[in-house]
RNA sequence: GCUCCAGUAGCUCAGGGGAUAGAGCAUUGGUUUCCUAAACCAAGUGUCGCAGGUUCGAAUCCUGCCUGGAGCGCCA
């Protein structure tokens, strides 16, 4: 399927680069042609405000536009190419060429603006990535969804994905997890146990440790924390990819931290960055002041090893490994981002937390340390997320409480349950990654039956509907006339054709959630078609009823695809 | 204190140099002999946080300020 408004750059530069050969515009690089559609219905269906290029080509606007009008080649898509004050382009689809992209669509079925974009290249989204220390929060929710979107985005713009969960299993806080379980298991089995505050509060630890005791009575009274660290993480995991796997995500690729440090990783990149004149030992940061140095002082550090980040624009350095000798979190981080390098994706997209974006920055300048250009990787910061229940007492939204007993949830299971795996995603997926989100939780429960979820599913299902309908009568569209289609229909697949730009906006500029809002306006085209332009009626005619059978065949392939991009099921009924 | 993000309708949010700023929810009234109501039709609401600046043109870009959030660990 062509990208109509791409087909309308190339032609509109052509015809700038014919007038400047022929001397009657000066010359100049012409720049990007920005074609789109225009927000009144009067306004045509593509235009092109020549206004910006009117200095360059010293040109009044409408001037140049009418010198470009005049020299456009002539387009088969383009029925009527009008010149609107201050200098705009307006340009009409002509309805035969609509018309013929309804068998058009069908035939391209779920390759439906597939395009060629990434056609030979790679793209790796790395996401989720949420510690094996408990289960999937609604925080962890929106980055798996943003980051699935974008996959299958970047899928559809013909790159070939790989979803990558880096699985950050070394360090500290595991250590602490399995230490967590070992006594919650110990307070299963009748001992004493001082739980420390700082330890995994979660009940779930308590469930696992129950099961344990179950299992195996008090046998495992001399298995030390590493063992229970095991047993936990591999439970966890497992728990994380069923949550995981009830919205619909996969990854297919699963990157140990572990491995960084089993196979001497972590510390060959450090030399390498030594080696490059990155790495100094110190008990301070060399750019520390007085004040900073007495703080470090008072502590009593042994000497560190630090990354002079600080000469890639970090506003101080960073310590890379602990005087204890154990390496800090963003060593391993660095070593994973280099190793990514390594493997050579045309893009590594990376979904993070905005609590990440200080740690992103300094694995940025240690791969720069490293002497890698770290341009592939682009990172989509995703902001904050709460759920929040309108709270009538006080007349304002109130953040849900982590608080089972009260009936409140925090994880995606509990999301799930509540709502529906096709609701977590549209409401996940349908905000800019950079607006904080509260997650309404009574609006997405309550009052579901008034959704966009169901709003956009339900165009899929009245097809649907239809086409039972027709079967059941022995009604086909064979032979369908598809110039008897009205200007409803036709509207509808102008709509269709914008898929290709959105999918190739939110594929440049890392932005998926713009395939949300798309949906939602090409339902809203829909409905009302579907409200006036029956097929199975008495008043209609066969012949019609046959043309619109076919275009709601396409309508269908529309929507399965818009639903399939975003993650969400297509239901025959609802 | 420094960095990043946000501030647009009553609420939740799109739009991020272009024509008269949009959607959902909420509110009000109406619509179904035949695929359909999780729908359709109709009605109303804005100092686009504030103040300057750049531009033919600013909600959009620049500067300053106000408000909310995140980050600035020998945590991960």
């Amino acid at each position: 399927m062509k990208q109509l408004n791409r087909e309308l750059e190339s032609a509109i530069s052509a015809a700038l680069l014919s007038a400047q050969m022929d001397g009657q515009l000066p010359a100049f690089v012409i720049p990007e042609i920005p074609v789109s559609p225009p927000k009144r219905a009067d306004q045509g269906d593509l235009s092109y405000p020549a206004m910006g290029l009117a200095r360059l080509a010293r040109r009044s606007p409408l001037d140049l536009a009418g010198l470009i009008v005049e020299r456009l080649n002539s387009l088969a898509f383009i029925d009527c190419v009008e010149i609107a004050p201050p200098g705009f382009i307006n340009f009409t689809i002509a309805d035969d060429y609509l018309k013929r992209q309804v068998d058009a669509i069908i035939a391209e079925g779920e390759d439906f603006f597939q395009l060629d974009i990434g056609a030979g290249k790679t793209a790796q989204v790395e996401f989720v990535s949420a510690n094996p220390s408990g289960p999937i929060t609604i925080g962890h929710t929106r980055g798996a969804v943003v980051g699935d979107a974008m996959a299958r985005l970047l899928e559809a713009a013909g790159y070939q994905v790989q979803r990558e969960y880096y699985y950050n299993n070394a360090g500290n806080q595991m250590m602490v997890l399995g230490k967590s379980l070992m006594l919650r298991y110990r307070q299963q089995i009748g001992d004493a146990v001082d739980y420390p505050r700082d330890y995994y509060q979660g009940e779930y630890l308590i469930e696992i440790a129950a099961q344990l005791a179950d299992a195996h009575g008090d046998a495992l009274r001399d298995k030390d924390w590493a063992w229970f660290k095991d047993a936990a993480e591999a439970r966890m995991f497992e728990w994380i990819n069923r949550s995981l796997t009830a919205i619909d995500i996969q990854h297919n690729e699963f990157f140990n931290e572990t491995s960084l440090f089993e196979d001497g990783r972590i510390w060959r990149t450090l030399e390498a960055m030594r080696e490059n004149g990155h790495i100094y030992e110190s008990t301070h940061w060399e750019g520390a002041d007085a004040a900073e140095i007495a703080d470090v002082a008072s502590k009593g550090y042994e000497p560190a090893t630090w990354f002079r980040s600080s000469g890639f624009g970090d506003e101080k350095d960073r310590v890379m490994v602990k005087s204890d000798g154990a390496p800090t979190y963003t060593l391993p981080d660095i070593a994973y981002h280099s190793d990514k390098l390594e493997r050579g994706f045309s893009i590594a997209v990376n979904v993070l937390g905005t609590d990440h974006f200080s740690q992103a920055q300094v694995v940025k300048y240690g791969l720069r340390a490293l002497g890698m250009d770290p341009e592939p990787i682009h990172v989509i910061f995703v902001q904050m997320v709460r759920a929040v229940r309108w709270n009538e007492a006080i007349g304002a939204y109130e953040a849900v409480k982590q608080s089972k007993r009260a009936g409140d949830f925090d994880t995606l299971d509990d999301l799930v349950v509540m709502t529906s795996a096709d609701a977590v995603r549209y409401h996940m997926l349908a905000r800019s990654p950079n607006s904080q989100l509260d997650f309404d939780v009574d609006q997405v429960v309550k009052q579901s039956n008034e959704n966009p979820v169901y709003y956009i599913q339900n165009a899929y299902v009245r097809c649907a509907g239809i086409f039972r309908e027709a079967d059941e009568r022995g009604f086909s569209d064979d032979g369908a006339d598809l110039s008897l289609l009205g200007a409803d229909e036709l509207r509808f697949v102008r709509k269709a054709l914008e898929l290709g730009n959105v999918i190739e906006q939110a594929v440049s500029n890392y932005e998926p959630h713009k395939i949300a809002f798309y949906a939602h306006e090409l339902a809203a085209v829909f409905h009302p078609i579907y409200d006036r332009a029956r097929v199975l009626h008495s008043e209609v005619p066969p012949d019609v009823a046959k043309a619109r059978l076919r275009f709601y065949r396409a309508a269908a392939v529309v929507f399965h695809r818009v639903l399939r991009l975003m993650g969400m099921s297509a239901p025959e009924r609802m």
